[in-house]
DNA sequence: TTGCTTGCAAAGCATTTGCAAGAGC
DNA sequence: GCTCTTGCAAATGCTTTGCAAGCAA
C-alpha cells in the first residue's frame, strides 16, 4: 500500500457516488500532486480486480465511472443529463425473469436502472 | 436513404441482439463491400439521434452496442462472459423506488439487467 | 448546378503499455 | 540488492472529423 494507492482508494471510499478515472485523478491530486494518470489507471484497475470497484456505465460507454461499491448487490439511480450516479439500496426483490424468456441463459444476479433528473440538473 | 443506410439498417433491424459497430461494419459489408466504417459509425449516430437506436453498455463501457429497439421500454438479458445482449418485453412492473431513495431525482424510466451465461458459453 | 453522402486518411480521446528511475524491504 | 511501483512518453483502439470526389435532384 503506497501514497498514490491509499490517496486513490481515499478519493472513492465513503461516497455512494460513481467517479470518472479523470475526476478521481483530480481529485487524488489534490492530495497528492505529483500522482500521474497512469496510476491512477493501474491502481483502479487493480481494485476491479480485487472485487473492491466495479466498473459502470450508463450512458452508453460514452464514459466509465468506478462503482466505489464492488461487493454488495444494489440498485443505480442515473441522472440522464449530467450522468451523475449514485447507489441505492434494494428494498424489495426484483421482478424474476419468466423461464420462457430465459433463452436458456443461467441467471446470476439482477438489478435496476432507474433513470431521470437530478436536482442540479433540473434548476 | 441511401445504399449504405439500407444496408446498415437491415442488419440491426428485425433481431433483438445487441451488435457492435465492428459486427455491423461486417455484416453489412457482406452485403455492400463498399461501405466503409466512417459511414456505419456516422449512420449508427444518425439513426441514435433520430431515435430508431439506442447505444448501450453493460460491460463498464468497455464495448459499445447499438439497441435496434429505441422505442419501447424494456429489459435486457446480458451474458456476462461473451457480452451478448437481448431484449426481453417486460412482463411484470418493476418496483418503484421510495420516495426517500429519490434524492430529489425526478424520474423517467427503470429498467432492469438480468446478467447471467447464455447456452452457447455454457457448453 | 447545388447540396448531401461517401470514403479515405488523419486527428482525437481515453486507456494501456514499455521502460528507466525510484522507493521499500 | 532485489522486487515492486511510479511516471513519463509512446502506443493502442475505437470513434470522429476534414476534405475532395461522387451521386441525386
Amino acid at each position: 500500500m503506497t501514497a498514490q494507492r491509499r490517496a486513490v482508494a481515499q478519493v472513492l471510499t465513503g461516497n455512494n457516488l460513481h467517479l470518472t478515472a479523470d475526476e478521481v485523478f483530480e481529485r487524488a491530486g489534490q492530495v497528492l500532486p505529483e500522482l500521474s494518470r497512469a496510476t491512477v489507471y493501474n491502481t483502479l484497475n487493480e481494485l476491479t480486480d480485487m472485487g473492491e470497484l466495479r466498473v459502470t456505465s450508463f450512458d452508453g460507454g460514452l464514459t466509465r465511472r468506478y462503482d466505489p461499491n464492488g461487493h454488495d448487490p444494489h440498485h443505480h439511480l442515473v441522472c440522464t443529463v449530467c450522468g451523475l450516479v449514485q447507489d441505492v439500496l434494494p428494498e424489495q426483490d426484483v421482478p424474476e425473469l419468466p423461464r420462457r424468456d430465459r433463452r436458456g441463459f443461467e441467471l446470476h444476479d439482477a438489478h435496476i436502472v432507474y433513470e431521470g433528473i437530478c436536482t442540479d440538473c433540473r434548476s
